[in-house]
Order: structure tokens, then sequence, then C-alpha cells
DNA sequence: GATGAATGAGCTTTCATTCAT
DNA sequence: TATGAATGAAAGCTCATTCAT
């Protein structure tokens, strides 16, 4: 089946990706990577930004499906809040290279694509948003901005892929429980 | 003297860089900026890499320094970071172009320049976690892995140049208060 | 098959080198020379200076092989000799260009390069050398310093390049017996 | 007086175009050398390639002097040839630099000025066959085409910069001595 | 005499993509 | 499906030369 190849193909590319960035990787250098020509390359990609776009697509969609998982089981505000940071970032670390390349690699892509990223990312962000929200109406949180804070968790949960190295000491898991305890409790001793 | 041209084509270079991308800016883009044919900007850069690497070099460099000065007076821990935060994040925004070619483009320089780059962003990061560290000693804090949080906050605070508008509502210093809050209360209502 | 191109390419090369000179020929010039665009020769050459190198190594190679199938063969140093300045002589006059190239133009390979090619050249002086050495063993010839006199003879054969029109009245041939007469018995009358 | 730097200039020139070539060699490279500007050297040279130009004709010029000195002298055709050879080994090792760059550079120049240093060089030539065809006469020589053999001669005498080393063993004036006895005498033991 | 900014043409090479076979 | 030749635009950079100061 052609979708092996593609497969194959797109795996190629993200470690390529991940490893000399978009630009610099030529489509010579992913057809080398799969043995293939080049020209037989465009049997199964459009062009090299498509397939940069699939990757990227595909990468954000898996994000927004296990955030969606998450909000649809009964749980409290804290609780769907540290399952959130927890597979976040465990997607995120198990995942390096793409998720490299989606927060790297994605504004190499044209307006229209860059958009449809964005647009995902900010429907996540305005999930992650909604849980502040509510767990403030519900007395959890105190929060007053929820989403300047939830881009903060954001923004600390998605710099991992800038500085995580699989050789590192600490497992996903215990990464997320320092970031769960860091914004549940706050750094401040009681 | 020539430190105007070459501050001129800087300016030129980041506001294009964070427009296009450093690799999608060429030196023709850059020589059209400031009104000089392509061969000509080589009287005042070594090349487009070296322009890039002053740019970053020059951004992480003020970071550094602004951290060295609040550390210098005597102050809390908490103190301390509150600070860091406030003024990293004020420096980022009053600085967006120049923040965001420093975390976006500085990947595309080589290998050595990138290596310094990366040096500095690590001391940076260690002194922040010698913050944490010291307010812990103190009393003051709670933190049980001082790197791991310090790359939070740090990732919370560097994410902004992928967020924040001019256009928006909040000031630099708003956003400080509301991250601050965030890292030393936490998110949980008492 | 694709040798066919190539060689189509080395031809045109050979040609506009001698010509122009190798820095002063283009890749545009031979790309025209083929009728292809820039861009395409590169399906058939690393680079231009490798294409130099194939054009170099190529006439020194043939030179080295055309000496061994001499030294191959029974026959006095004399006869040796005689068929070494002859061969050379012709080889050297029925591709002039090639010739002409290899030594004019090989300076300007780089050092890598230029070392192959002065390591095949010095090969085959320290053969015309041998030749020198055996003849005053067996009484033939009369040679205190077999190197310095190969260098005479080879540079005396070699300068041709600089001077021969196929215009000319002489051939190959006759030039050939004129330096074998003039190196074997000498200017003066007895 | 502006001689002396003009001087310091082509000197400076000589040895750079002897080391990378002419074509490699730039003109910054040059002003570096002497400790100007690139601008400056203009109000000493033209051109470059007139700079290549003026090396190239003062040294041909040379040859050319030196040759007519001998012919002014009283002696026997062996005996010019003699010293013509002589001397001309002298000259070319004393100014290896300058001869290197006379035999292997000139042709970098436009036609016009190529064809004076040809002109030249042909003039030397025809003195050469001069003294062969005169030592005919007199019964010294036995030469049957005085051209192609005074041809043979200087380019034996003319491809030293080729390979000549001054950590080299031996003195110009031996292997003047072992040239001279080549062709007098020839290879041949009696 | 010296500077150094500026030119503008030219260079080699890379590359994503197309298409006839 | 696979090839590989061909494209053509674009890129970064160099360089000899000029000229106002």
């Amino acid at each position: 089946m052609s979708s092996n190849k593609q497969n194959e193909i797109a795996l190629a590319a993200v470690k390529l990706f991940e490893q000399k960035g978009y630009r610099a990787t030529s489509v010579q250098d992913i057809a080398d990577a799969v043995g293939l020509q080049k020209g037989s390359l465009y049997h199964y990609i459009a062009s090299k930004e498509d397939l940069l776009m699939q990757i990227a697509h595909q990468a954000i969609l898996q994000f927004n499906e296990q955030l969606e998982e998450i909000l649809a089981k009964e749980d409290t505000a804290r609780g769907k809040l540290e399952q959130m940071i927890r597979t976040h970032l465990i997607m995120s670390i198990d995942n390096l290279e793409t998720t490299t390349v989606l927060w790297r690699e994605a504004f190499s892509l044209g307006e229209g694509p860059q958009e449809v990223i964005q647009g995902m990312t900010d429907k996540y962000l305005n999930l992650v948003a909604d849980i502040l929200r509510s767990g403030t109406e519900t007395g959890e949180f105190n929060v007053t901005h929820p989403r300047i804070t939830a881009l903060a968790i954001l923004g600390a949960c998605n710099w991992v892929y800038r500085w995580y190295h699989p050789s590192g000491t600490l497992t996903a898991e215990e990464i997320a429980d320092i970031f769960s305890k860091l914004f549940l409790d706050g750094l401040l001793a009681h």
C-alpha cells in the first residue's frame, strides 16, 4: 500500500527536519533517506511544503484530540488541568522530533497553512483557558486572566522541545509532577 | 562613522528576519531596505550568518546583563525572581522583533555560533535556578528541582514572542504581574 | 547513457579551458557549449574544479600508461628513450588542447587534487630517470644526474604546448626525430 | 619617491602571484601586503592587469638584455650557447618568483599585452636559433632545424620554474653544467 | 597621497519541481 | 511506480574599479 511508503517518507522527513531544519533539508535528503529518487518522491507528496504541513497538522491534531478526550471525562478543573499538563508533556517528549518540527518549523509554511496550524493552536489554548475559567467559577482556582495564564502554562510546556534530552535523568512523568506542583501551588513555602 | 550604517543594517535585518524568517530573507532584501547594492552590504557585514549572529548575540547579552544587575542588588529571593520576570518580559516585549529573531532564528546558525548563544542561554538559566535554590535555602521557596522549575518559568516567559501583539490590551507590566502571581502563589484558591 | 553527455561536457570544457583559461571560463560558457542550462550541468559534474580535475587526471594518466607500455617491452635504454620521446610528443600534439590544460591550468586546482596530479607527474619523471640510469649502467648512456637530465628532456617535450601550431610544417614524428637526435647526439659536430 | 612604493607593490604582487596565481590574488591581497587601502593602490598602478604586465615585461626584458650582452662579445657559437644556457638558468633560478609569474601567468593578460610578451619571447628564441645557425655554418654544430632545436633548449630551461626548489642540493651553476653537457654532447657514451 | 564607501556585474552552486520514458 | 534529465530562478558572495572627501 502506498500509505506505507507515505508514512516512511513522513517519518524520514520529521527526523531530517528536526536535525537540520526544514529549509536546510533538501528534497534530495528525504529521497536519499527512503531510498528513492527525487522525482519518485513526488508520487507520494504534493510538495515539500505540503509534507511539512501534514507533519505539523498531524502533530497539533493529536494534541487537540488528547485534550478533548480529557475534557470528555467527568473530573474537577484541577484534575483536568493536571491531566492536560501530564498528557501534553508526555506527548511532547515521546514525540520529541515531531513536536520540535511543529513548534520550530511551522513558521516556514506559507500564510494559508500557517493559519490552519495557528487556528488549531488557538483552539487548544482556548480549551485550556476554559479549564481555568470554570475552575475559577467553582472556586478551585483563583485566576483573573485565564488566557494569559493558559499561555504561561502552555509556554512552559511547549518550551520543553528546546531543552529536553532523552539522556536526562527525569522522565516525562516526573517533569509533569514538577510542572503541576509549580502551577498549582506556586513557589512560595507556607 | 560606519557604526551608523552598521546599525541601520542590523535594524533592517532584524525587522526582515522577524517578518520573513532568516532563511527566507535574502541579502538583496536587506540591501534594498537600506538603499545599498547587494555587494556594498559586505562593507559592513562579514556574511549573512554573521549578521544574524550579531543580532542574536546582542539580544542574549542584554538579557544576561539585565539579570546580573538584578542579582547585584541586595534583595530577597522572591524580590529577585519578581524583578527577573518583570524585566525579562518587558525586555522581550519592548524588543519583540529582536527577541523573536533570537528564539526563532538562532537555530539557523552554524554549530559554532549556535553553541555560543546556547552557552549564554544556559548561563542565564543557571542564574535563575540559583535564585530558586537560594530562596529554598532561606525558606522562602519550596523548590525541589530548581533547574526544571527555572526552565518552566523561562519557557513561559520566552514563549511570549509567539503570542504577544502590541495591539493587545495588556501592557508588559500587567503581564509580568500575572506571571509573577502565577509562579509565586499558584493557581489554587485558598 | 549519461557517459555520452559527460564526455561531451568534458570535451567542451577542454576546448574552452584551452582557449580562455580555466578561471576565465564560466560554468555558463560550458553550459552554452553543450546546450544545457547552467544548473543542468550539475547532473553531470560535481563542480567546475572537479571537471578540471577529471580532465587533468585523465591526461596525465594516459602519459603514464603509455610509458608503462613502452617499459614493458624488451628494448635497449636508447630504444626506450626514443620511444618515450616519440610517444610523448605525438600524444602531446595529437591532444594539444588537453595537454595545454594539463600543464597550464592544473595549478588552479586546490591543494589536494593538485598533489594527485603532481604525484603522477613525479612518477612519470622517475620512470624516465630510471631509463637514463639503467642506460648508464649498461654503458649506453653517460648520465651523471639522471633526475635533472630527465627534467631537461621532459621540459623540452612539455614545452611544445606553448609553441606548436597545427598549421606548422613539421609533423609530430619529425619533431620527435629532431628531439631524439638532439638528446642522444648533442649539438656538436664530430 | 613614488618609484619606491611602486617597486614595493610590484615585489609584493610578484610574491602573491607566484603563490596564489594571478586570478586568485585580489587587489585587496596586494593592498594588504603593502599596508595600503585598496583604493590607494590605484595611485601607483593603472590596473591589476597592468601590474602583471609590468612584471612580465620587466622579466622578459631582462632575459633579452642579458642575451644581447652575450651576443655582443666575441666568442664561438659554442661559447655563446653555453653562456646563454648558464645565464638563462641563473637568472631563472635567482628570480624564481618572477620567472614563474612570467611563464605561468602572462596567459591571463589580454590579447594586446600578451602579444607584446610573446613578441619578445619570439625575439629571444630567434636569437638563440641564430646562434645555432651560425654555429652550424662554422662547423661547430650540426643542427638541421635551428628553430625547433632552440625551442627544445629553451623549453628545457624554462621548465625549471616548475621543479626547482631552493632547498635542493644543486646550484644554478651545476644545473647549467648538466644542461650544457646534455645539449652539446648528448646522452650517448662514446 | 590616502581613504573607504559604493558600485554593478559576475561568479559558482543549490534547489523544488516537472515530465517524458 | 519509478526514473533521472532538465529547468530556471534564486542565492550568497567576490571583486576590480571609481570617486568624493
